[in-house]
DNA sequence: TATAAAGGGTACTTATTTAGTGCTGTATTA
DNA sequence: TAATACAGCACTAAATAAGTACCCTTTATA
């Protein structure tokens, strides 16, 4: 099955968390109680984040995380590389952008590299969508060209 | 990670090596020779892409699998399809398709819903890509709108 | 009509991946 | 200097996927 995993879900559901206050700061337990998830995995979720400058950290006391950006300007894309790398749909995939070998079939496979055109396809296709899309009510008409 | 599941990238490798005898008929035990596969999940993957009508098997003494179309005719998507079952990103999506209910954070989840947008951009993007453009030289000119 | 070849289905085991948790360290403010 | 909050690392447990084995059904051919 193909999907998303649910760190990064948990990433859109925090980021999408500041839809009405974008400048904000919140702190990981402020986040956890408004999205009702684990403080742990929020925690967690956040760091990525802030790892990959998706959000701005301030520590200490009185400290937290804001947006880097806003909602409209952050992309499906973004979060997912953000919390599991680079988008990689296969391990042919993974391991051309890692050490540029070919797997283990390279040999008798007749498909070396073409993942890599439905990655790129998978990768544009989430680069459409923006957490604001993700937010804004169903019956509000929107404008996404598949 | 979103990535495919490697019975999906064998199914792949399986139908695309049909390339240059699109109407012959190969058993199970042919098809893992030639694509240096493990017989019994070859067989595996078989099945479930006979059952998803993508190969028409034949029973019995000089039995065997065929294409049920050609592979210019055969998507990516459908091939994820038949291994995986129908695309689902996320587990809302799942959810919904299954059984018409919400996640459990719907009620505090400004998501409802959204991720189909997502899951629909996702496969179109995998239904632009035949098994003919995973199985033809890279320096052949291809058009793939993206 | 018996036998062998080949697909069909199911269930089980193992391996891999992902999720979740906890601990310790560092920065900052009151 | 004490309290608060982020940073990083490592470990455990749970879920998922992959691989394998077994037995059943169909059909061609001797």
């Amino acid at each position: 099955m193909i999907k998303i995993s649910k760190l990064a879900d948990y990433a859109v559901i925090i980021l999408t968390s500041y839809v009405d206050e974008q400048g904000q700061l919140f702190s990981s337990s402020q986040l956890a109680q408004r999205t009702k998830l684990p403080e742990p995995t929020v925690s967690k979720v956040l760091k990525l984040l802030s790892q990959a400058n998706l959000l701005h950290s301030i520590r200490g006391a009185n400290g937290g995380y804001k947006l880097s950006a806003e909602l409209k300007n952050i992309t499906i894309l973004d979060v997912i590389n953000a919390i599991d790398g680079t988008l990689a749909i296969t391990a042919c995939v993974e391991h051309a952008n890692a050490n540029s070998e070919q797997c283990s079939h390279a040999g008798s496979c007749a498909l070396k590299g073409r993942w890599n055109i439905v990655n790129t396809h998978v990768a544009n296709a989430l680069e459409k969508v923006s957490l604001q899309d993700m937010v804004c009510p169903v019956n509000e008409p929107r404008t996404v060209n598949g």
